[in-house]
DNA sequence: TACACTATCAGAGTCAGACTGTCAAGAATT
DNA sequence: AATTCTTGACAGTCTGACTCTGATAGTGTA
C-alpha cells in the first residue's frame, strides 16, 4: 500500500477546499460540486472518502486539531499546579483556533449548531478543554486553591465562553484589527477569573496566622506563594536579608 | 381590514411551530411541509408570509425578544451607575434566552452560524448587549471606576460568551441539573469579573508598598487585609497608631 | 340575492442539489 | 500480461424548497 501518501493528500485536498468553503458560506449553502471544484476532485471520489456532506463536515474538527494538542494532553498529567494545568489546556484550546484563524471559529459554529455535534461533542479539542478544565477546578476547589463557593461550571463557561466568543467575533463589525492576538490576552484573562476564585487573603491571613511564628517565615511563605505584587515581593526579599545580616 | 387578529395569528402559529421545529432539528434537517402540519398552516401560505425558510428563520428572533427588553431599554438612561447599567443590560440578555430556555439558545446558535446573521447583527437583545456593555466600559475606564489597562472588548466578551455558552451548554450532557437558573448566577457571574477591573485593588497595593517598613507591619496588615478598601484602610490607619505607641 | 374581493389551501409542477450506480480508463501489483 | 484498485465522467434517482393555478369559503357591498 505505498499509494497511502497520494490518498491522504487526496483527503486532505478535499478536506481542506471544503473548510475554506464551509467557512465562506453556509453548510447548506456549500455545494458538494463547488467543493469538487475547489479541491479538484470529482463529486463521487469526495462521497468515497465521505459518505454524507455532514460527514465531511464532522471530518474536518480532528483536520483542525492540529498535532500540539496531543503533546499538551501528554504533558497535561506532569503539570502539578492546578493553575499551570489550566492554562496549558487553555492554550491548547486557543492555538486550535488561532492556527486556522480564518476558518475554524466560523466552521465550529456549525459544526455546534448541529445537533449531531452537541449530543456527541465530538471535538477532542473541546472534549479536554470541557473535561479537563472542570477537573483543574474541581481540584481546586478540594485542595484549598480556590474558593469553596467558587462554581466549577460557571467557571468553566467563562474559561470557554469567552475564548470561543472571541473567535467568533473576531472578524466581525464592531470588533477593531488589533494589534494583540488572542493567546496574548490569554494570562491577563485567565489571571482575571482566578484572581476572581482563589481562596480569599483573610482566609490565607487566617492560616497564615496558625502557622506562623514570626515574620521572616512569613515573608518566605510570602514569596513562594507569590500572593503580593512583584514590587512588594522584592521589599520583602531585602529586607529579609539585611535582618540576617 | 378587521382580519388582522386572524392573520396575525395565523403568522405566529407558523412561527410558534416554526420554532419548536428549528429547535429539535438542525435548520437544514427541519422542512416547511413538516412546520406546515404542525402549524396546520398549508405551504402556500407560508410563503405567503415568509419568502424563504430562511427567512423563516430570521422572524424568530423578533418573536424571541420579549417586550420586557424595551422596558430595559427605556429604562437603561437612567441608571447614572456604570455598573447598575452593565447589570441590567446582562439582565436583559439573559431573561431572553430564558424566556424560552428549551429553544431560544439552540436557535440562536442556528442563527449565529449563518452568515447573514453574522453580517447584519440583526437582533435587538444582541445589538443592544454588544453595543450597550462597550459603552458602559468604556465610560467606566474614563470615569476612574474601571482600571486604565482594562481591555473593554474583552471584558465584553467575557460577559457575553459566558452568558452564550451558559445556555448553548445547558442542556447538554456533562451540565447537571441545577437547581439555580442562570439568572441567580448572573450577580455572582458580573461581581467577579467586575472586581477583577475595578481600579479599587491596584491602588491598594500601592499604598501598602508605600507605607510598609518591616515585615512585622506587613504580617499584620496580611491579616487585616480584607479586599474590601474602605476598611482596609481605616484598619491599617489603627494599626500603625498602636504601633507607635 | 348577486357580485367582488381577500385569505387560504390543495395539488401539480419546476428545479437545484445530495446521493447512487455503472462503466471505462488508468495506475499499481502480481 | 493479468488482475486488482483507484478515479472520474455521466446518467439517473429522490428529496425538499419554491412557484403557479385554480378552487373554496368568508366577508363586505350594491
Amino acid at each position: 500500500m505505498a499509494d497511502h501518501v497520494k490518498t491522504k493528500s487526496r483527503k486532505d485536498r478535499i478536506m481542506e477546499a471544503a473548510l475554506r468553503i464551509f467557512a465562506e458560506k453556509t453548510f447548506q449553502d456549500a455545494t458538494i460540486s463547488e467543493i469538487s471544484k475547489e479541491s479538484g476532485v470529482s463529486e463521487a471520489t469526495i462521497y468515497e472518502y465521505f459518505g454524507t456532506k455532514e460527514d465531511l463536515l464532522f471530518a474536518i474538527p480532528e483536520k483542525i486539531t492540529t498535532d500540539n494538542l496531543k503533546d499538551y494532553q501528554l504533558v497535561l498529567p506532569f503539570i502539578k499546579d492546578v493553575e499551570g494545568r489550566m492554562r496549558a489546556i487553555l492554550l491548547s484550546y486557543v492555538q486550535l483556533y488561532q492556527s486556522n484563524s480564518h476558518y475554524s471559529a466560523l466552521v465550529l459554529l456549525q459544526l455546534m449548531s448541529n445537533k449531531r455535534f452537541r449530543q456527541t461533542d465530538a471535538h477532542a479539542a473541546i472534549r479536554l478543554a470541557a473535561h479537563g478544565l472542570l477537573d483543574c477546578i474541581r481540584e481546586g476547589i478540594a485542595n484549598g486553591t480556590f474558593r469553596k463557593d467558587a462554581d466549577a461550571y460557571l467557571i468553566r463557561s467563562i474559561l470557554m465562553g469567552t475564548i470561543e466568543h472571541l473567535f467568533i467575533h473576531w472578524h466581525m463589525q464592531g470588533m477593531p484589527k488589533r494589534e494583540k492576538t488572542i493567546v496574548d490576552m490569554l494570562d491577563p484573562f485567565l489571571e482575571l477569573v482566578l484572581s476572581g476564585i482563589r481562596t480569599k487573603r483573610d482566609e490565607q491571613g487566617l492560616t497564615l496566622n496558625l502557622k506562623l511564628e514570626d515574620a521572616n517565615a512569613l515573608a518566605q511563605l510570602l514569596r513562594l506563594n507569590e500572593i503580593l505584587p512583584e514590587s512588594l515581593k522584592q521589599k520583602v526579599n531585602g529586607r529579609k536579608k539585611s535582618n540576617k545580616q
